[in-house]
DNA sequence: CGTTATAGGGTACGGCTCGTACCCTAAGGA
DNA sequence: TCCTTAGGGTACGAGCCGTACCCTATAACG
């Protein structure tokens, strides 16, 4: 019938796309690999040679749907710089991008391999420098002690951010409790670092 | 072949008793309806007459074997109360029970009904009430600022150590990580709040 | 320009699981 | 004693994963 048979890059760019669609449509539990084949236009087979498991290809779409550019908000004062943080981080874990990266991270607990692979990709890491970047241009500033600067005191709010998502079903936050993290538990811990 | 044929509680216990020890060895995903059934010594009838999906099953089961006691340690300082407190809940969620949860909670991400249902049954709000009382009982020994008697103060510990075993797969953080949470940020963030 | 190894396409299948349907029989109350 | 109820046995449809097989388009290579 088509005429043309894609190979190599473009039908994997073809599946990868069909892959990630279905992850937004019916997320991961709906991706199958048979929908994913016939929304690509090809078959099983040409999956199968690329990734091994189900589970490998929902990672491979979902990082292709995703290069999510890490904020590194300068706002002149630490409480701004943090505000302005953890709304972004609130935006975009609400946003589809974030429903697909919540229901990955729940369907790879079983399978630890999966889970290293998502962590090494979430850029946790990069998340700590950009908060202790925050910390330390306050603490040259003189709005936060030297003490202050310190990877507990940096992944801290993002950590009871990641846990509010928990605690409520609903991925999204108002915007009245980032504002609480902030001046609630993220401002004084810094000043009671002195 | 068996002379007795076991209805009602008896038989409802048995199951659920069948369905828990699935759920040690082989996690949720392990538990599969033919096999709860087989090991209870019925057939799944018996089971969806009383549970409409495998996975409501695999909450009864699951509170079934936990009806962990919440503990609410009083060592006469607010170091070492919160300590103990951070080290009996390392413990559970490290032991099989806790495990089983994880399992559960990841499982449950998809259907939001029983995320519900876990929820309320994971007991975060008498969690709540036994941190402030912590935090109640220090500012009555002077040790506290009554400032830090709140709710965010209350619920950060146990978010950062949630958190922790995101960052790690493993569920068992070592004790130096408990004391760090403690002395780097509880302490400083209640201190801070003068 | 012809030949040949490679990779896609089509399709079918085994194995597993969930949830449902039937039919038969033990249990226990009326 | 009879009769309603609930268990037991079994089979089945549907959906999914991962694999196998066979045929053909494609591209590299002689």
């Amino acid at each position: 019938m088509s005429g043309r048979r894609r190979r190599g890059e473009e039908l994997e760019q073809a599946i990868l796309r069909a892959a990630a669609e279905e992850l937004r449509e019916s997320g991961y539990a709906g991706m199958t690999m048979d929908r994913v084949a016939a929304r690509a236009g090809t078959n099983k087979n040409a999956i199968y040679r690329r990734w091994p498991h189900r589970a490998a290809l929902g990672i491979a779409a979902y990082r292709h749907l995703s290069d999510a550019a890490l904020p590194n908000p300068d706002t002149g004062s630490l409480r701004g710089d943090a505000l302005e943080m953890l709304r972004q981080i609130n935006a975009t874990w609400s946003s589809p991008h974030g429903a697909v990266l919540r229901d990955l991270l729940a369907a790879a607990a079983d399978e630890p391999e999966l889970l290293t692979l998502m962590r090494e990709r979430s850029g946790a890491d990069s998340m700590d420098r950009v908060w202790l970047g925050m910390l330390e241009r306050a603490a040259a500033r003189g709005e936060a002690p030297a003490a202050a600067v310190h990877h507990r005191v940096a992944t801290t709010p993002v950590m009871v951010l990641r846990a509010e998502y928990a605690v409520r079903g609903n991925p999204s936050v108002p915007d009245q409790v980032l504002v609480e993290i902030v001046d609630e538990v993220f401002l004084p811990l810094v000043r009671g670092r002195g």
